[in-house]
DNA sequence: CACTTTTTTGCGTGACCCGCAAGTTTTTCG
DNA sequence: CGAAAAACTTGCGGGTCACGCAAAAAAGTG
């Protein structure tokens, strides 16, 4: 026997885990090839070489299958949150942590961002890529709470929640405008984090957007 | 011919709507009293005296004839934040248009709480709420685009983002805590107009925003 | 009153979700 | 080790659902 690996998960989970993410997984590739009407239940089914019917045992739909990766996402954010030094600003450990899980992204590959754009379409239209981020979000703001000691559970959720704003955000702004997404992230977390005085401050008849303006202003 | 009404609208448009009308609510009275998975797009149209596949001429799906109630409030948001001064600062007129919408909220009935949170069950999980919250984020963004002038589309879009974040934590938090909804809603948006101090430095009110450190970085 | 445009409706098809009851694999335990 | 127990897979079947298509009905137009 050798001391390869101590697998401290019994067999069974290890195998659930792996078929769960094949299924995922195949689900994407083939969603993003053919687009999804194009793909049925039985064809990831088959790819990964499973019943359809088992397909159904770890995901409810197709579209919760392609979103998974979404979701997965929340191990790393949680992590990478809890790993910051604790002196550390929140908001500045907040920014760090999420910027660090999208830092993996490949630079815009042109057909790629293409068949992103127009799996969004579908995906925004049934909801499901949202219901991964919201699934996210309630991780984020537990991580949060655990960060700050659990005071406001309220104000966590609704930081954890705009912060998931943000990133969509960027996110839709990177497939669709092709702008680079982690410093067009950056800049709406630090809008967030100073309650969007860019904005704000421009009711007034905006000359030139000098950003140094606005900064000091007594907001509201 | 009595001069009560003049309608500016061809008589099929005034159907139309009325049709759509009706069936959006006979989708959500029939789901609050019976549950969503108990109510076949069948009852609904049979309810409003129309074909089962009239019903899918208006809504693709049950789902999206619940939430569209949510849909609709985007109207009411236009209209309400439009309206309100020019010299106001934009946090302010946002707020009071935000709040404004959800001032006719009745009182917390207890059965009616009940039965919503029970729903939101379901319909978190299909998407569909979330769905539509995003379709009343993005008139939310153009609107305020045009309120500002249309500089920057991108933080638009952030802060109405941000912003039905805050109304849907404050949402859920009322009808799973039972807390008044207006209060918390306008708690919540006075922490995202000041970048949540309460939070981030509650040791101190954050005096000195430096965002100059990490903004030059080449990622990506 | 014809004529056009829009909406409704019935029908048929393909897909999907899930409960149920075997069959199969992994785990536990004597 | 070997058998019972627990967990997972699979095939089957039923109930829904979304939607294309084309005919019928209704509303607008001159």
């Amino acid at each position: 026997m050798p001391p390869d690996e101590p697998p401290k998960l019994t067999l069974r989970e290890r195998k659930k885990r792996e078929a769960r993410r094949a299924l995922a997984q195949a689900a994407l590739r083939l969603t993003l090839e053919r687009g999804l009407e194009n793909v049925r239940v039985e064809d990831i089914a088959t790819e990964v070489g499973v019943s359809p019917r088992t397909f159904n045992n770890y995901f409810s739909s197709k579209e919760q299958a392609v979103c998974s990766v979404v979701v997965d996402r929340h191990e790393g954010m949680r992590e990478a949150l809890l790993a910051r030094p604790e002196g550390e600003p929140l908001w500045e450990s907040v920014k760090q942590a999420v910027l660090e899980q999208y830092s993996r992204e490949g630079e815009p590959d042109r057909a790629y961002v293409a068949r992103i754009r127009e799996l969004m379409g579908r995906l925004m239209l049934r909801g499901e890529f949202l219901n991964a981020h919201a699934a996210v979000e309630r991780v984020l703001a537990e991580t949060i709470a655990k960060r700050v000691g659990g005071v406001d559970h309220l104000l966590c959720r609704l930081m954890a929640s705009s912060v998931e704003s943000a990133v969509r955000v960027a996110f839709v702004n990177w497939f669709t405008e092709g702008e680079p997404l982690l410093p067009t992230l950056e800049r709406l977390l630090d809008e967030l984090a100073t309650g969007m005085p860019t904005l704000t401050g421009g009711t007034a008849p905006k000359p030139e957007p000098n950003a140094t303006t606005a900064l000091g202003e007594p907001l509201c």
